[in-house]
DNA sequence: CTCTTGACTGAGG
DNA sequence: GCCTCAGCCAAGA
């Protein structure tokens, strides 16, 4: 692997993409994981393209547990829906228990 | 090269 | 505990 050639985008899914079933992350965590602990907006910007990829981007949501990208997704409630699939209670756009489901990639991967 | 745009985050009131 | 401001970085025009 040479994640020299992959642009920041590239890196962004590839971490997405390996975040278990029924656990979330933050922003920030995989910023921080690829290095850039301060690009957290550019991870969420970069989901832009996860549309049609396998990247999980339900999964990923701001420090809060809260679902900011919601908006970036089909329906008003999809990105709920996916998250109560795989087992995680969602409150009024917010995650239920969220340092439980939390996954931090720096740690666990 | 310069400017704009973001699915963010931390600090301050 | 909520709201607002400013900083941060990468990509696209």
């Amino acid at each position: 692997m040479k994640p020299e050639t992959l642009s920041f985008f590239d890196k962004v899914y590839n971490v997405a993409k390996v975040i278990p079933y029924g656990r979330v992350t933050s922003y920030g965590a995989i910023a921080k994981y690829l290095g850039t602990a301060r690009s957290a907006r550019m991870v969420g910007y970069a989901m832009n393209g996860s549309s049609g990829k396998e990247v999980p981007a339900h999964r990923v949501v701001n420090r809060k547990g809260l679902l900011t990208g919601k908006h970036h997704f089909d329906g008003t409630n999809l990105m709920q829906q996916l998250l109560e699939s795989e087992g995680i209670v969602v409150v009024d756009n917010q995650i239920q228990n969220f340092d439980q489901v939390f996954w931090d990639p720096s740690k666990e991967l």
